[in-house]
DNA sequence: TATGAATGAGTTTTCATTCAT
DNA sequence: AATGAATGAAAACTCATTCAT
């Protein structure tokens, strides 16, 4: 396991090559040892929290030693920081994929709010890293730079919504963008990131599948009764 | 905090305390120890995690030493579990002040959220011991007893409102007590317990005193727009 | 079960009767609380050694608390001293019981083997605090001041018997008695005392009550073999 | 003992050890490491028992820190099942130079006994840790893989010395080897084990090396006696 | 680039003993 | 005579990090 990949291609020269091939087969490939450790990295500070984790728990699941996870990274806590890096941008890909701009306002928050509901079911890591996060006072990923940024976005997004729909005269006018998606949010993060005592204290695991289907509805359902205009 | 015990004895000893707390000197007082302990306990464990936090720290802060910890408490992992039961313990207290089902079926459900908000806007300690708790997978929280039975209260009174709102034509039929809980829960809770990384997000603190009324209506609102029975 | 005796006789003058009687309804007897603490302490320390051995759980299986430990022997050195001085002592009442010199020397020889057997075999605790004193470098017993006294006797016993065998020309006349007695104690005592290990190795615990008769004939039959004089 | 490896290298740092040992400035070499802590923490052991042993004070008498001590062996129980390990595998490099099969029955009988005799006579610590281990019930022996099977090789000898000495018609019938070997190590082992506590009881240390001749000439004699067929 | 051995400072826990009542 | 709370010193063990190869 730990000697390096299965087929290792016999290297005869003794010298690697120093072209940046993306080949999985080579000896020594920085490139993968890092994705190698960040993926480990990932699972163990997500599922033990930043005090919690071990860094010779992470270094053994490794293909690699305990020496090159600082050689990449510093210290423990500069994996970390790369772990929240890396999981935020990998939301941002994901997000560009949503053309809610094309969608009509009902139709588009809908959209919206499912996108949401859903990565948040899915990512379960990405939740439980940002709880962790709010115990350390958000202090490591107020230092990770692609942050601040994509978080606008979204805002964006809710906010050609409600002026759409006031437009149309289907939502009404004194909902405040950021308050919106902290409702959407507080709705899609909490039955994830609490499922455990929810299910302890009622004896149902809200991000159980079978709730899935509901639990995506009744949201929708909620959000879109907030916004809609009464007459 | 250090509120003292009720019945403060006349000093009778000639030794002038220096201390303005008037029955400080007692040394023998095994409940006001535990008290002492447990409190400072609660907030470290709050505010650095189960792992985070350290017992020499927790024994600083306290009016005795690290052995009583032990002596009273076991281990650490005996003492957050006991913070956890006083936590848990203390919401149970107040709910029992909220005459719910004397009021009317809109009215009730406002005064429950309220009570809700209200509750996780003032005890971060608890928002934040639940968090953890979860990043633990409720695995010490499954060992408090008091725990399961007191969650139930909660899922009765919500029953309780919604079917006499729906006898009285006011609520829709078809929402699950359990789930309407979870929704609330998430939309009191996420403010709080997520704040820093919101507030990095954004730049604005969901759990700054200015937002709490706005929150607060909004809350109470999409719960009720929820619930309302629409003709 | 802490609270002293079950039938505590009601002292209404508050003044507790100045006369020994060796009565257990009575609410403070030292010497039941001394005879109590030491039972207790001598199968702990027989079961765990002196270092192995803790304060605290000698304590809490007596009727009494650990301060009362230190009240009657000084320190947990004291009580293990205290409890090899019980033992040793118990074996001296018995040992009177043997009329060995009224014995002829084959049949007396015989009866002190079978009796040392008996009494290994049965006094295990004795067995192992033996053993524990020789890990200490004998250095507790050597207090004790009954201890030296006791074993000449047994020399003498031997001696009497080798004495009168030989005159009787039953006996070879080159066995010195501490090197037969050293031998007697060797084979009764190693049976029980190293019993576990010995048990691991062949799968047959050595004390086991199966094999005591066998054991028994067979060490009485290798001793009298040994001193048997061969014409 | 401290052997050292066996190919020292050539010193070519320019720094010259101080130590007479012409090996010891090597830094890295675990094997050496090991040996190490297990050497000092036989003695140890075998000195103060499980309990009484302090890792401290191991550690300090080492080449190295306490950190490798966990580094290698876990823990402090991990290290002590260790030195059993190592203790009762270096008598079975022993067992194997003595041809006993080709000696003739008696003096085969004579020969195992001697060397019994003289292992127990010369290897203290060996002796002191089986009574240790005896204290604990043997249940960290019983984790010792090598330990169970090592034992039958004795039992094998002592059947094949019976039967061939049977016969020849020199030894009685009637003898099982397992409680003979038991008979020989109850002679062995109890004047080295307990030679404390007899030496307090008789002023007379039995494993004293002015003992030692006549000791061994009684044992084997004792011994000779027990097989031999009476006509 | 990669490795496994090594480490110092800290962290939890234990223990025999004493104090105040 | 008896009790339970309290304690300091020491013990076992852990952890992120660095060194030598």
């Amino acid at each position: 396991m730990k000697k390096g990949s299965k087929a290792a291609e016999p290297d005869t020269t003794g010298i690697a090559s120093s072209v940046p091939r993306p080949d999985a087969r080579r000896k020594y490939d920085p490139e993968q040892t890092k994705r190698n450790i960040l993926e480990v990295a990932t699972q163990e500070f997500s599922a033990m929290g930043l005090t919690g984790a071990r860094v010779d728990a992470i270094a053994e699941r490794t293909n690699t030693t305990k020496r090159m996870l600082y050689y990449y990274f510093g210290s423990k806590e500069g994996l970390y920081q790369a772990v929240l890096e890396k999981v935020y941008g990998d939301i941002r890909a994901l997000e560009q994929d949503l053309h809610i701009s094309e969608l009509d306002p009902v139709e588009g928050m809908r959209a919206l709010v499912e996108f949401t509901f859903d990565y948040h079911d899915r990512q379960r890591d990405f939740v439980r890293l940002v709880t962790i996060e709010n115990i350390h006072g958000a202090k490591y990923v107020e230092q990770v730079k692609s942050f601040k940024g994509r978080n606008v976005t979204v805002i964006h997004t809710i906010e050609d919504l409600l002026s759409r729909g006031i437009a149309a005269g289907l939502f009404r006018d004194d909902v405040d963008a950021i308050d919106l998606h902290l409702m959407i949010s507080s709705l899609c993060f909490h039955r994830v990131g609490n499922r455990h005592t929810f299910g302890t204290a009622f004896g149902r695991d809200p991000s159980h599948p079978r709730l899935r289907a509901r639990h995506r509805a009744m949201i929708v359902d909620a959000v879109l009764r907030f916004v809609r205009k009464e007459d």
